[in-house]
DNA sequence: AAAAGTGTATTATTGCTATGATACACTTAA
DNA sequence: TTAAGTGTATCATAGCAATAATACACTTTT
């Protein structure tokens, strides 16, 4: 279910990506189902502090990629399918790879060595 | 040798921005030698052809950084030392890595997965 | 019927950042 | 001495993107 007392707002990056990245990782984390029903603009606006237009902002980009449905006069709806969360999928997990690599690749490095650095990285954080 | 006419300028990324980068990619794969002089800012400005005060501005942050240096009324000299390098590095390798593996657990990808995809993207590009 | 709840469209505001224009002080070379 | 070349500081402009204010049409509930 989604749990948006769970997204802490970064002041740094937009509201409304940040609501839409968020809706995103919960599909594809897997916390989410088929149907399930947003909170209306309103409530969620206050529920966030913000703006309701920034809610709708979010909500509608979501709507225009397919994962949000509005039935007229009433809330919006989650909804994919397979293309969809074939999307989703690809964005979080290739599509991070590719801006990755293609930095890396500009600064010259290896393939070797950023393997390294990517794990040393990695278990770096789960010591802690 | 600093060769400004590769620099390719990106519509989407400040221009200064892109100046900077590019004068640390060179020092840190080895185009570049201690005491090289750089171009002056009008000259540079009409090689790119955009305003002196850009060059100007990118020139601040290398000076800030301690990459470049300026003696009064002369023209900037490229100039670093161990520690200088060593945050250039960095940069340019781990700190890359840092932000990418935030991403990745943020999305609740494993290590494993990562590196495979990793991988692919990797020598998707070798083949072309 | 009225009130409160939906989404939505339009417009305004705000703030930030990149870029540009201009003028100044100084040095060097002609 | 004058002209052209340095860097630099200050201010202006432009453009964009995020957010906010407001009003509207429609349902549902009381």
């Amino acid at each position: 279910m989604l749990d948006f007392k769970k997204l802490e707002l970064n002041p740094s990056e937009p509201v409304y990506l940040q609501i839409v990245s968020f809706v995103k990782r919960q599909i594809f984390i897997g916390t989410v189902e088929q149907g399930e029903s947003l909170p209306s603009r309103r409530e969620m606006a206050a529920l966030l502090k913000i703006n309701p237009n920034t809610v709708q902002k979010a909500f509608r980009l979501l709507e225009e990629e397919g994962i949000v449905v509005t039935p007229p006069n009433a809330v919006s709806i989650i909804h994919w399918d397979e293309e969809i969360y074939a999307a989703i999928q690809k964005e979080l997990t290739a599509g991070l790879v590719v801006d990755f690599v293609a930095q890396a690749k500009a600064n010259e490095l290896t393939l070797d060595m950023v393997m390294a650095l990517l794990k040393d990285e990695w278990e770096k954080g789960d010591e802690r």
